[in-house]
DNA sequence: TATGAATGAGTATTCATTCAT
DNA sequence: AATGAATGAATACTCATTCAT
């Protein structure tokens, strides 16, 4: 295009405001989410943020420290996300053995639906797992947190071999956190294929756990 | 130093040459390594190899297509050395049982050992594994060929349930992978940990597939 | 911390408003002075103000026309601290040869312990020593009147050869200045050093002008 | 106006090239040069000099390591050319006294003809006096050690009461530099005033080293 | 085979300032 | 009297890449 920096800037300047119904905090973050989510960590700029959004870039500034907490925010509106599904699919069944069972497809399908969310949070920038920005609760600790509670009451109802609630729940989560990863990174799989191996991944949790349920 | 680009450039153009034994297409490459490893996939730059080894940037081009495909190169020679890691590990057991755990570990010390590379290779530019650059066989897929072999050999021998051996593959990579590509992410394992995790998995994974074995 | 700017302006502009006993201008030109004293000329700029002080930095032009302007009434709380110490030195003694001496060394004391304030007002923007901001009396004329009358009163009792009262005084300020703003920049001199060096540069001029008195 | 960043540089770029006779570091040198004296300290930057002389910003990190760099090697020219001034001065003349007078009206010269320069070599940047990028001869010690040659010639001649020798030439730098420096900043002096202070103060300068030589 | 010279696009960030409220 | 929201301009710097030689 063979507009000037700033003309480009007013064009999308023009189309904006309307759209402009929530606060810009929250109008920054979901085009820095959708930008994201398109262009992936790498090519993830402010600029282009701004731009989309029909501001400067001077802005954003007011609303987030700089690029980092703005991705930051992205990544926590994934964990809260994150958290409410596996909180959700607990919430459905009451028996540890279908809820794990339930928590780990509603992994599954976050993950699918949410790849570069996935991604960012777990495997490009885990360290956001540590950080809460103000106003957000850990949900991170949460999530984690709903897989202990499972396995516990496992142990609790004699439906899992006592042991350490922290390692057991660890393993699961790796064995999950595995083909999820996989079936993300460089089209290895297809999404039929992933579901399948996931299948399997759970029965074999499933059976390393609570075999002796049945 | 107070020194221009070039200067800089032209002192290390000095002090090379000799060591230029082999081509230099594996100078590159070796320092290209040296430096992606150093200083991670975010920060790796063209114009530091080319500095490292006393060349121009554009004399890369000469012996790489661009920065993807040096790029390429790089995790084309960990995926030597990995399938290297994996084979003798295979080689060193008769039993495929055995076999198995010993290929897992040495998988495990390869992470643990070239992390960056892994995540490269697995984690970052994971569609790499579908490009083979001219003079590299596949090395890949006899990496991931020697799982195949391992269960094939198993299932043959009696100990694993018959099934689809692709599958059975797909799925103690998944497992491994998940417990290694935890540990490489934003600390949220010590090497302790990820090292006590591993065994149960091959345990676990062990249990599974060879369990009437005993 | 991961506060937004305009997060961090409001935790300050919380903690204010109790110490905001005189008016809002003294509250800013006490905290511009410290700044600029903490950060130097470079880097002095009006949002940390602002921020120091709780306020937005819009309001900083509700009392003073630009930073510039800021700028000027720093300087000239400089110029009034420093001449009020010539004129306190210069009232400890009654004889101009022991006044012009006293003086001298207030000069020296100033510069050496308001450092950046007497590179702002003699060495990087002295064009202020000719504006007034409103409100303020030309207290620069008044320091360096104090040299002329001292020189005055020299020749009057006649100490001093008589000739032009402000070439003489220019020549002594002159003197003085060279050491002290060698001793200013870059390191040049050590606090002992340049106090070694003004003393000689003191004897120097009572030599040159209070030679006969002897 | 209402050119494109790039639409002005190729403007530029155009009506470059024919005055490009010696190498890009010497027009970038030139440009920064005048830049520097046009604009100041405080508002040189190096998209501008790159403006100037019709290339890219990058261009200029080709030939100088960064802006510091390209500032040190505008420095170096002064106390190049200031040093030769001195020299010169210093040759033409075979007495101690005179040779004093003639380098200390050289000083006066240089520092009026090149004020800019000056304040950056004496007054802003200090410190470059003791960097010495390559290729370039510590200049500035050869400056100050000419002063240090002529009271030594003056003491070995029995014109200067025997001293020390630093102590001597660091007086009478800092007298040199006092008027030199209250005339160059804030006009408050005019050429006129300063020649006539500056004659003053190398009357006193004689007066007080070279008293006996009469 | 290798270089030297140069580019163009891009980055995050900071600043003084304005305007409507 | 004070703010909140936003701007526009500027800054230093780094990178991958190209082209003529």
């Amino acid at each position: 295009m063979s507009l000037t920096k700033s003309e480009r800037i007013k064009v999308a300047s023009a189309a904006r405001r309307e759209q402009q119904k929530g606060d810009l905090q929250s109008t920054i973050l979901e085009a820095a989410t959708h930008l994201f989510e398109e262009n992936g960590y790498e090519n993830f700029s402010l600029r282009q943020v701004a731009l989309a959004i029909g501001y400067t870039p001077t802005t954003i500034y007011l609303y987030f420290k700089d690029k980092d907490d703005l991705l930051l925010h992205v990544a926590y509106d994934g964990f809260r996300l994150f958290g409410e599904s596996l909180e959700n699919a607990y919430a459905t069944k009451p028996e540890p053995s279908e809820r794990l069972d339930a928590v780990g497809w509603a992994y599954f399908d976050f993950a699918m639906s949410h790849p570069i969310h996935y991604q960012l949070m777990f495997m490009q920038r885990a360290e956001f797992l540590a950080c809460k920005p103000e106003g957000y609760e850990s949900t991170m600790d949460n999530s984690f947190g709903i897989l202990e509670r499972i396995v516990q009451e496992g142990i609790d109802s004699g439906l899992i071999t006592p042991g350490d609630v922290r390692t057991y729940s660890a393993l699961i989560w790796a064995s999950v956190h595995g083909v999820v990863s996989l079936a993300l990174t460089g089209n290895l799989l297809t999404y039929e294929e992933a579901k399948g191996l996931f299948a399997l991944q759970q029965e074999a949790v499933h059976r390393a756990f609570f075999e002796h349920s049945k």
